[in-house]
DNA sequence: TTGAAAGCGCTAACAG
DNA sequence: CTGTTAGCGCTTTCAA
């Protein structure tokens, strides 16, 4: 809010308003004895410069975006968001490039504001939750937005991704299970438009080759209470459980208790995404985590590159690991 | 990106760049035909104004921020804060204003970060984590940055704050364990020079009147644990322990059971914030919930008002509500 | 009710 | 190595 403008600051140093720029952008030799005048001047007058004048004058707004369409809800019960923005702080701190958070309640309100993001605002964004044939894709591509898609996107497309394989730990638990005697193992899985449900289930129906006990979920708890008893109810019901995240894994281990079932011995149960807190449930649920904050350093990583010009490329970041724990045992 | 400004608009509608700039924003009367033929101009050009330009010419970024200043493991593990942010993004929605945010990993680069966004950055911001006599709210006052504090800040301020009684939940737990015949009831509380790890610490004391069974841990899940097994091993040892947030609570539980304790048998324990699995824990987790939405909700709306002009002003929030369950029953 | 013109504070050619 | 001069794309007086 101070009112020192560059001019403010030329003045004071005895030079230009083009030296005082230089002077801290590096962008041409300037001699150390005038880059120290300028500097102590700066220093004296507090000076900071503005960055709205700047993101006019370079068309760069030196801020990225993640637009969130999800329910609030569901946000606050999610244990990947969080740890995920670390992770893509931690690179943007390096660069003086702010994170613009914007959380919208429907799809046009989602097109609004990438249209507004990219012209000023941002320039580039992280895409989350991503969904088959996503339209955001074309979208930020008209846009000619620099993205980065974060998930197990696996239409072929020209923006970068950070990739993940959510199969192989689906197909570990499902060999776990089996060596331990299983015959009837559900899943019960997120919404399967999103791509990363997509693939989890994928990995089951391929292992299991049926998909008599896969019920869609939509990670909530209600969702996976309600769909463990469907399940549960069956004439021949499951002796094993494969959730697509813990806050459902949870939720249908309760029910499960409840219906007087004992966990594992009646019903093994596995998650996802292993939340904080399930390492200290009992009997401790076995779940995969995935490391988002590595993913979400990596995916800062290649906007940052993108945006400066480079071509866009995909990153594989392997980082998931099943916790076999009491849940499975 | 798209290279279309409003020159271009003005041009289409055969009008100036005034009438454009007015017929949206409706700072001067403009006859409906005319409103009329710049909208399908803007239409069909595409045109979205820029960000950065309008924020240099009215000196308003349209944009808040939230610099957080916590270990990325602190804040992967933190409840509230992700429903905090989803609160006060309901908010922004309905004015176009964006969320900054901000992770730093010290001191030196908080205050930096202050600095650069009260220019041209952001409007305003939210503190959180208060502490006592945080250094933060001289640094903002003096950038003349519009603020909200949120928690239980209680020197003397002129500015907004979201306040909530940390106390009152306290004393109801206090009260529920001595019902049930609890004498050393213990405390584990966060960081104490986090105003609200004091409130509910200072309730602690005037409730107990002693700081015999007090102890300083950090919210980690790591500090919960030492803690636990530090009051566990007293001669004569706590027969309940009251934590200050549920990571902390859990794994205090996980310790005590693997020593044998049953709980709440032989060790009655309760949380703080209620993570939204606490419920599900077997026992389930005695905790206290505090509707971080809300409180952002209350934050955002407050701030807006003072970016707008309007005189500082406190609310408080009364959103606590204790939630008892089977481990202090 | 509209047009013309002067900035907002910075960067980036272009000269020197 | 440094100064001059135009803009970046909007908003907002001041006139008409």
């Amino acid at each position: 809010m101070s009112r020192t403008t560059i001019a403010d600051v030329a003045r004071e140093a005895g030079v230009t308003k083009a030296t005082v720029s230089h002077a801290l952008s590096g962008n041409r030799p300037i001699s150390d004895e005038t880059r120290a005048k300028v500097l102590a001047a700066a220093a004296k007058l507090d000076w900071v410069p503005s960055q709205s004048a700047r993101a006019l004058a370079t068309r760069r707004a030196n801020a990225i975006a993640v637009v969130l369409a999800r329910d609030p809800e569901v946000i606050a019960n999610d244990s990947f968001f969080p740890a995920f923005i670390a992770g893509v702080e931690s690179v943007l701190a390096e660069s003086e490039t702010a994170l613009l958070l914007q959380v919208v309640p429907d799809r046009d309100a989602e097109e609004r504001a990438y249209r507004t993001l990219s012209h000023g605002r941002a320039d580039g964004a992280l895409l989350l939750d991503l969904r088959a044939d996503d339209w955001r894709v074309p979208l930020l591509d008209e846009l000619n937005l620099p993205t980065v898609l974060v998930g197990a996107y696996e239409q072929p497309t020209d923006f970068s991704c950070v990739r993940t394989d959510d199969a192989a730990p689906v197909r570990e638990i499902l060999a776990h299970l089996r060596a331990g005697g299983h015959e009837r193992i559900a899943h019960v899985s997120g919404p399967l438009d999103y791509v990363h449900s997509r693939a989890r289930a994928d990995a089951y129906l391929a292992e299991i080759g049926s998909d008599e006990l896969l019920r869609e979920g939509d990670f909530t708890a209600a969702s996976g209470r309600d769909l463990t008893e469907e399940l549960l109810a069956l004439p021949e019901r499951p002796t094993a459980i494969l959730y697509s995240n813990d806050t459902m894994a949870i939720a249908g281990l309760s029910y499960a208790r409840s219906q007087g079932l004992s966990i594992p011995r009646d019903l093994a149960i596995s998650g996802f995404d292993d939340d904080h807190l399930s390492a200290h449930l009992s009997p401790a649920l076995t779940s995969v985590s995935s490391d988002p904050a590595a993913r979400g350093r990596a995916a800062a990583r290649i906007l940052r590159e993108v945006i400066l010009g480079a071509q866009p490329r995909t990153e594989f970041v392997d980082c998931n690991v099943v916790h076999f724990r009491d849940s499975t045992s």
